[in-house]
DNA sequence: CAGTGGTCTAGACCACTTA
DNA sequence: AAGTGGTCTAGACCACTGC
């Protein structure tokens, strides 16, 4: 209770709101089980119904996972989660097979003011910037550059010219607490510039499919920008409308 | 129940899908109130809580909605809806205005064997053919094709050369009884053809955005096939990942 | 077998809408 | 004031998991 502004939110939702800040606190770490509801209702000196209902947030909201009789899980970023979720490329078939990276550049520079207004920063904070090459299948048929505020990945650095298989953001969360909790993404068709078509075997000018990217955490805080140019020639971006 | 197939599902789901036909048949138009959850919950031998869940499914699936005070009403598909749920192009500040429609052809044909299939049909089938063009603050920068199976929209036509602000999915839902309740889209950039620059006042070989979309309806059987061309200098797809 | 989440019920009370 | 959905509670029982 606070008497200045008394929260009038259902019990539920505040109930949620604070099973959901221990979660985006690391109190209940990814990947481990949270007490059972009767020992949360109690805890929180609220019925077990309403606990239920809190939860029912979380779940729909990806945050928890909960198996009925083995209990309830804070979510951890799989691989698989984080292909099916925030990987909206397959082939042409339909089929979605995990694509492998190239890293051709990493560095840590002071933000331009476009590339600081998208995640909130002030020109000249320190971010990290990231150069890569994606390939399925062998075939190298995605570009993208990444960009990491320094504050919320301190040290972040990835091997340049390595071959790798793991999701970001799984490193992210692994390595620097950083839970992805959603995404924007803004589409378009350009055309290719002479580098970058050279990186991907096309001609100059041949259509791209642009897919700008806002990533979110857990409060709702912009952490990281991603632009991904995909050669549409035997790749489909999907989306789903309901 | 049924002794030969037991429907093992939980009652609420049973709930939800008995409800569910109800509204996908007609029984409970769009836009009308359905009985309040104790009259339901009497009707159907379950308790009110069982109802309350089923008709949380529904709400979250948007067949219905669910306001304090004045009742529960079957979700009418309003142009704000249509606009808001799938039409997903914004110009480059984020708004999203209306579009005119220009419909350049609308003919009934029989489907060839391409474009029977992504319908379910067989090829012969009698499918509508459409052709538009859109326009977003007056200026052309979107052109759309459009297949419907005769079957389920007997008679549909468009007035061709004349100025529509309609949305199509508000025309099929009020004169054909079709809801659309959800879509799959696959995106790709592809370089203008000759005809199609012309009509978007576009130079052969531009990069243009292709949106290739099957609409089902409230059974989920495919009902709409349409492949938008999306003029990507001034406007944005938008799509979220959650 | 003990412990977990999942289902189902029953009812009290609140908040909002309409008349 | 009457009628609606929204919230909250309390408890019984079921289904699944792992020891």
């Amino acid at each position: 209770m606070n008497a200045l502004r008394p929260d009038s939110r259902p019990l539920y939702a505040q109930t949620e709101a604070i099973l959901m800040r221990r979660i985006a606190e690391g109190f209940w770490a990814p990947g481990s089980m949270i007490p059972p509801e009767p020992d949360l209702a109690a805890e929180l000196g609220v019925s077990p119904g309403t606990v239920r209902k809190a939860l029912g947030g979380l779940e729909r909201r990806r945050l928890i996972e909960r198996r009925q009789g083995r209990g309830t899980f804070v979510a951890a970023h799989t691989s698989e989660r984080a292909l099916f979720h925030f990987f909206r490329i397959t082939a042409l078939d339909g089929q979605r097979r995990a694509p492998t990276s190239h890293v051709l550049e990493c560095a840590t520079v002071a933000a331009s003011a476009e590339e600081a207004q998208p995640l909130g920063l002030a020109a000249g904070a320190a971010l990290h910037r990231v150069k890569r090459a994606r390939l399925i299948a062998g075939a190298a048929c995605i570009l993208e550059r990444i960009w990491l505020p320094e504050a919320r990945f301190p040290g972040f650095a990835l091997p340049v010219g390595r071959e790798m298989t793991d999701e970001l953001y799984v490193l992210y969360q692994r390595d620097h607490g950083v839970t992805i909790a959603r995404a924007e993404e803004r589409l378009a068709a350009i055309a290719a510039a002479p580098d970058d078509a050279g990186l991907l075997g096309l001609e100059e000018g041949a259509p791209l499919l642009e897919i700008a990217r806002i990533a979110f955490d857990l409060q709702d805080r912009p952490v990281e920008r991603r632009v991904t140019l995909l050669d549409t020639a035997a790749h489909r971006y999907i989306a789903n409308l309901d």
